[in-house]
DNA sequence: TGATCCATCCGAAACGTTTCGGAAGATGCT
DNA sequence: AGCATCTTCCGAAACGTTTCGGATGGATCA
């Protein structure tokens, strides 16, 4: 039976008080350095390992931080939670590893605010990374009530009241539009997520801005079912009387949805029909056209995410906003 | 600042001594019954949720479960990860709500192995659940050194030195295979995973055997590359003088790439050429012939794996094994 | 009546850490 | 020399829980 590694044990060996242990590995000034580095290096050698339970004790800090999946579970094709979660992993391991990302689903028949109110009673978390934010987002308005630190990824109708990373999504939607205008497009349908997301609202913002520059008439419609509802839609519409040339997809998703219903249709994409979507999701077939997108970084997304939960905030809101970079590729050559 | 609500408070509310209310929440036998019901009332009127790190630190026990995800990130098998992930939370929450699933990502530039050592040195979670196992697998090597509980998802060449949970796949590759020879098929391939995994050395044991039976020639073909490769191995052998006319595939996602390039070449798949995956992954696109698959619930799996990782073994290795359900559709009909 | 036993409760120690408030000795100043 | 100051260290309490080993009182028994 090995000797616990704890303080005590460090201490003993040292011939230290535990506090002088303690406090030189917590890098205090009040220690010599000789003591200091000679703790450090024992400490190392034997590889002390702090309990975290003891640390949270105390200190009342859990050092962890809690991600709530939530959304279209039965989507798989929707990678989104997958990719933020390995990125968010990723951020916070580089950031401060002795840190956990803790991680729940809601379960089906449950209240998700009971689910974050369970992991603040219990102690689980002390901070939350919060996803897919809606305009009026009932997560938002409890975690301020709470007074739990929080970080969202996606402005809401509060966002001067907490901290958010966000795309630019109203600028990359702009720029996509513009770009579709220059290519002489004048009849451009614009397919749209379910319009609680902030960022739906958002990317139709730049959509319209766009469009009413160049005095086109805008049109605009809603994909509930995402890949599904896409497809349709695209179908209906190349089918009617003024088909549109062009699409500008809130998600790649849908456009691929598109381009399934354009090449049915006898047409082919980014000859007869252009088509941007965004996020720059893989393709999801070999042999697509590829698929003109506007492109964002998760790593960086997650990289600012982490870094705000992290750090407790102390006054103002702080914010992060990214651009979108429009990717050319075939679908609008 | 309202009063933090700890056992010490609800004994003092109460009238009682810390230890009776600690055993009473606990439903031990030597306190009355109704002192029992009367502190869980009143601690169920205040919203007591008793402190994890406290109860952690004391009983050495963490209570919550490592997931450490692994594998090829890029690739559309992460719905496995998402689903596993997805159930696996689902499953904990309802067989034990004060459990937590910690999950973290392998960073590129580490060994996975370090992550589970830090995780168990940091006395982070005192058990794991494992996936996508290999024949020789490492993290199994280190975990049964190690000492601490886990359950895999698949087996391992040490199948017999601890828990797992597993589908059997080799009978249910068997009874697709069966299928398409009972339908005439004479000339199958079968795609494979790359051959390290143990679920791949399974299924294709089913699919030999199946052949065998039959003494037909098995041919069998490895897809490194996931869908990509099925699509360009698919290409190439129905170019070929003989084509096979039925494909095995051990994904969907291969499947799909087969389908793919059947379509390509002028095929049917379903009329031409019979194609079987498995997992019953969502169709990549809307306009697809469903696919015949065979068939399992994540959920089912997940709860089997939470329940063997909750519950600390003593002797034996304990197995859970489910089988394939055969769902025949349009690309055998 | 007195001993025994059971049901019910409680005191105190322990888990491993952090941190407040000193203490001891060395150093600087007058 | 005497006093203040700084450096370096340490004792002890605390965080909230679990659990061992009793303690108390009433019922039961001979």
């Amino acid at each position: 039976m090995p000797p616990k590694i704890t303080l005590k044990y460090l201490a003993t060996e040292l011939g230290l008080s535990v506090t002088t242990v303690s406090r030189a590995l917590g890098g205090f000034e009040d220690v010599s350095v000789a003591t200091r580095e000679r703790v450090q290096a024992f400490a190392n050698d034997v590889g002390y390992q702090p309990n975290q339970s003891a640390r949270r004790l105390k200190t009342g800090r859990t050092s962890s931080v809690g991600y709530i999946m939530n959304g279209a579970q039965g989507d798989f094709r929707d990678q989104f939670n997958t990719r933020l979660l390995v990125a968010l992993g990723q951020a916070l391991h580089d950031a401060a590893p002795e840190h956990d990302l803790i991680v729940t689903t809601v379960p089906e028949d449950r209240d998700e605010l009971e689910t974050y109110k369970r992991f603040i009673d219990g102690g689980k978390v002390d901070s939350f990374v919060v996803a897919r934010t809606c305009i009026q987002d009932p997560r938002v308005d409890f975690l301020l009530d709470s007074g739990v630190p929080f970080v969202t990824h996606g402005r809401t109708g509060r966002a001067d009241e907490h901290d958010w990373v966000d795309i630019n999504a109203a600028d990359g939607f702009l720029r996509a539009t513009r770009h579709l205008i220059q290519q002489g497009h004048r009849n451009i349908l614009f397919l749209n997520f379910f319009s609680d997301l902030y960022t739906a609202v958002e990317r139709e913002t730049g959509y319209l801005q766009a469009m009413r520059e160049a005095s086109l008439a805008p049109s605009s419609r809603h994909c509930p079912h995402g890949y599904a509802s896409a497809y349709q839609v695209a179908r209906e519409v190349l089918a009617s009387a003024d088909a549109p040339t062009a699409f500008v997809c809130a998600s790649d998703i849908f456009a691929y949805g598109v381009m399934e219903a354009v090449s049915e249709s006898g047409r082919t994409p980014g000859r007869d029909i252009a088509i941007i979507g965004a996020d720059n999701l893989p393709p999801l077939m070999y042999q697509q056209p590829s698929l003109s997108t506007l492109d964002i970084s998760f790593e960086t997304v997650s990289q600012a995410l982490i870094e705000l939960v992290l750090a407790p905030r102390e006054g103002v809101p702080r914010h992060r906003c990214f651009d979108y970079e429009l990717l050319l590729r075939d679908t609008t050559a």
